[in-house]
DNA sequence: CATGAATGAGTTTTCATTCAT
DNA sequence: CATGAATGAAAACTCATTCAT
């Protein structure tokens, strides 16, 4: 076991290898502080290598993000099955989300600290890739409101804000729950599902919400 | 004839010129990316006086998180009224917050952006701040609990996840509100309660959270 | 059918197009600025064989030098009959000269430009080449010398000062044609002639040299 | 003697300093070779004094070809007296010129060799001052010619040709007497002053130009 | 022979940081 | 204290050159 200096790879194969060694080394140390040579140590290459094949820094650290921003995205789109109720669909849409960003913590850190951090050319991808997942969630809540069939039209700003809420508690409890020892992906699911679909007041009457019981039963959560 | 080149200051009100320099030029362009030249040059001192006061380009970022932090904690703890029920006083302590966020977007950018994306002197001071607020909000969820006679023993894990999330979702509304014309604290800060407290359940069902009309008639909210 | 691929050539040919593209790309980008990469790229060959025949950037810019040089020397030497008196002798140089640099300005660039400029290695060959040229053309002036039978013994170092000089003139001159529109290789061989022959002295006494009237007529000059 | 570790002098004179290591250094390794780091050592500074005062490699050596050319065409210009008759002034003129290269040969090369050699920002400025020499030289042709009543409208186009033809033979002889022993500028200016002034049909007839004798009694030359 | 994979050694450039005055 | 002079250390990037297949 251990790696042998394995030589003379397809360069798909390397390109990989370089892509892991950089989300590793971008996520932890960000991307200014990260250096190419770290990087190509950790890939097993040479410096030069890397550049013949990805460029740049920049490009680099682009292909990073755009790599992790395509597992995520496909991770929580290959979780979720059509044809639910809307709540179900985003609770099967948190699970894979937690689920995912617990099996990837650097990529995690890339896409939410990283990426955000530093200039135009990350920005907007990730900014691209928020707003299609708030997008995304902002639908499911629109879908709910419309099922519930009470004032059907929610104000658009609002369900924005909404979504944005959502989306930024999602990101937190992922942070938490990858710092937090002893909390799986599916109680960070079941914590925010509660508190997002029955809200701090029915909590605490006692009324959450209830994870479907066939896939497992009472999971966790705030019931008695 | 006000003082056209004022010199000879006492040193606190210089070191907080160097402090609101630093702010702006850390918040705007990062950590790394920032220049003792620029901070020293926009603060109108010498680079050696910024190094006599401040000793170190880390000391000096730390030095505004702890001054950044400090202000931020203060805003929302003096926009809480003690003595109300849970909800108003969490109701009153977002509204702080997210108008302090909104009048120090830079000082909100070096805490919520560049501090947690750098190495370990400064994770920990953003994560002390982050306990910290979090605490807060927790013990109000778990007052509220309290209040309302049921359940009286929420988990503590899960009150915990929950202030992480409530905290989460009032950061990316802060980034939101900051980012989108036309979106002010208030309407913030009624997005949140609404979202928070009466849940996206009871939202639809058009029962929101109402925020108290003796301040300020109807806000906005969800409610026809 | 032409070959659209053409493979498998005798080396020699290989060698010619690998000095062709080289002779290009160095005459235009300069020694240190052209790349192997380019190179072998323009040649339509591997980089590796490029070094096997050539054996390093070194060697392949001195083959560029010899293969000019020569090709420069043989051109000057082919377009001058034997036999002439000096002064056509001198003329028909001059005039394959011109002609030879107007057709090859990458050549030229690579011998006058590039190889001059960079350091040991091929300084001495372009003095060799240099030498052998002013050589030619002291020679004429000698010989012209002992024609005229007037001060047969022109010292020798004032001879080879005319001859660094008007081969000078000649360099300055060639440059000039090329980059100045409808200056023909004619025409730059007769205002050198004329220069060099008659004088500015005599030019503006209006008695200029006369370029040999049978191969073509009064091409062009300072006469009426 | 020698240079004792001075420490701590005015901008101006260390910008001296770099200027004449990198006009030592530009001229004889070339632009490309040229390392900033022997530039800053054989200037007894670190390199980033360098990129301080000059910016960068590239503003470094157009600040040579300035500095150089300047004080080519200032040493030109301040060997010619004006009121006397063209070939009076020629023949100041080329003492200079031949003077001034002799006593600074790196300048020379620099303007001469390295600075054509590379790109498009040095090229221009070389181009400006070979421009400027040729259009001088140009003048007193024109001046002379006028001066000698006879075929008082040479063709443009022909005597920007003669013009060329003289600063080429004259850049050849600048680096034949730098290179040749025992040749001075004097001799460098008269033979070339024989050359152009008389052309060689009049030298062979032992007609040469010669020399004012008030300043030096027949300097060297072709007469017997 | 032809080619894709791979690299050692160097280059320019930048920055936080410190003295001498 | 204020300031201009000065630098050690490192980072991004490039290129001629070589093997294994």
């Amino acid at each position: 076991m251990g790696a042998v200096k394995t030589r003379r790879m397809p360069r798909a194969v390397r390109e990989q290898q370089m892509l892991d060694a950089a989300v590793q080394i971008f996520g932890r140390r960000g991307y200014m502080t990260a250096s190419m040579d770290e990087i190509a140590e950790l890939a097993g290459v040479s410096k030069p290598l890397v550049y013949l094949y990805l460029n740049s820094k920049e490009d680099l650290f682009s292909a990073c993000i755009r790599r992790e921003a395509a597992a995520l995205t496909e991770a929580v789109r290959a979780g979720v099955r059509p044809g639910l109720p809307a709540d179900r669909r985003l609770w099967e849409g948190l699970r894979a989300f937690f689920t995912h960003t617990a099996h990837h913590p650097d990529g995690w850190a890339v896409l939410h600290l990283q990426a955000r951090t530093h200039g135009e050319p990350f920005a907007s991808e990730i900014d691209a890739l928020r707003k299609e997942i708030v997008a995304f969630v902002t639908l499911l809540i629109a879908e709910a409101a419309r099922d519930a069939r009470r004032d059907p039209d929610l104000p658009e700003r609002e369900v924005a804000g909404l979504g944005e809420a959502l989306v930024g508690a999602a990101e937190s409890l992922a942070d938490w729950a990858n710092a937090t020892e002893g909390v799986t992906a599916r109680q960070a699911a079941a914590t925010l599902m509660n508190f997002a679909w029955a809200g701090l007041g029915d909590l605490m009457e006692g009324r959450p919400w209830t994870p479907p019981a066939a896939e497992d039963r009472q999971v966790q959560g705030l019931s008695s």
